[in-house]
DNA sequence: CAGAGTCTTTAGGCATTTTTAAAATTATCC
DNA sequence: GGATAATTTTAAAAATGCCTAAAGACTCTG
């Protein structure tokens, strides 16, 4: 059930750090090198995202996120060789969600690409009843009680959060975690898992809400 | 203690772009997609600006414009497709303070809307709690003891002091700092802060009021 | 163009967080 | 219930990020 990243970009190498960092990152990644043939990829794949480069050979980036945009609401986000361009294209309205630009680190890329999936994927999820993030804060609400979060700590229960119940294994949460894949041992997760129930306990009558899964991984009650 | 910003605007890409780059600078925007709606939205939410598109389904820009100066002096900015829209808008004196044409750059708009800020808030200062600012005179007084501030330092006192809690990351604060997209040294913003602190320190019994969030950013105190 | 003030960068020391490793506990399976 | 495997705890090591001070760069002003 893995999400397929489509990549337009007719630099291979380009391409191909991308789709490298992508496939790290879990995902799919389907690499076109050329604008006459990437609405034909897009129609079959049907991509979670797309990542299209703005300067192409044949069809400019532009054309095809007006021609993407004519027949579907997935994310795209478009990267563009200059900083100034970016005020550009979003003047034109061309319906993209977000732009990066070169060089860009993979890095930062990955993380775009999760913060709109999380966006778009956000709409459907039930916020979990007691408990509430302040993403600008880095603290969690119970009951309103409050408890500050390191950063680490944050995106895990928001991570967590996103889907009650639902068990991540531990790799699949350093995945959401770094941005770089990065390896760390299992054991870094149980820590940071610790410090967590000892802060969520506390705002919550000493109730742990975080429920380890024999051999599989952890999840939050899904009351 | 954040400022709203409303946004009249029909096209909903649009008006989410700029709702975006409007948080991104710090200020809460909200979104009114339809004229007929706009003047309820505006007496239930006291923005402290307005940014208003000229050509709206069911309402005219322009009538919205007039209606709101009847009841109050809220800075607006008027939104129009073409160039030459403006000098017939100017003609007609509507009382709009400034104007910006599409396609624009979203930096722009923000720009203009700091700067618009910065010139009707000459006359009341805001306040935190403790903290009084003063726009005219780049002053912080904390118990009626006054400090000056240097361009810089006022204004990233003045980010921060918009929304006491919320933590602001380095690469924000420059954002919010700087009208360019200039980039600097994150240390340069941790030089800043330190003569702030040092200060507004001098001002408040030694006392602390910056807090620094490891990995996260910087924000003020939110007793 | 010199001087003053402001802004930016640099680099070493310090503080906090993150990671690891190892021991103690708990769960699963037969 | 005993053997095995996974989790939790603990504590200490490693990594990362922050603070400071001082120096260099820049920008005004006269």
């Amino acid at each position: 059930m893995s999400q397929t990243v489509l990549i337009v970009e007719d630099e291979t190498k380009v391409a191909e750090l991308l789709a490298d960092y992508m496939q790290q990152a879990g995902f799919e990644a389907v690499i076109v090198n050329d604008g006459a043939h990437a609405m034909h990829i897009f129609d079959r794949d049907q991509p979670s995202v797309v990542l299209l480069d703005v300067m192409l050979p044949n069809r400019d980036g532009m054309e095809i996120c007006k021609d993407i945009r004519a027949c579907s609401n997935v994310p795209i986000i478009m990267i563009t060789a200059r900083v100034e361009e970016v005020d550009r294209l979003l003047g034109l309205e061309l319906g993209a969600d977000d732009y990066v630009c070169k060089p860009f680190s993979p890095r930062e890329v990955v993380a775009r690409v999760k913060a709109i999936l999380r966006r778009s994927q956000n709409v459907n999820t039930t916020e979990h009843s007691l408990l509430k993030l302040d993403t600008t804060r880095y603290t969690a609400e119970i009951n309103s009680q409050q408890t500050e979060l390191t950063a680490i700590e944050f995106k895990l229960l928001q991570i967590l959060s996103d889907d009650p119940g639902h068990i991540y294994s531990r790799s699949k949460l350093m995945d959401s975690i770094y941005d770089d894949h990065r390896i760390v041992s299992d054991r870094t997760i149980d820590s940071h898992i610790k410090k967590l129930r000892k802060k969520l306990s506390a705002i919550n009558d000493g109730e742990d809400i975080i429920r380890s899964v024999y051999g599989v991984g952890y999840k939050l009650e899904s009351t």
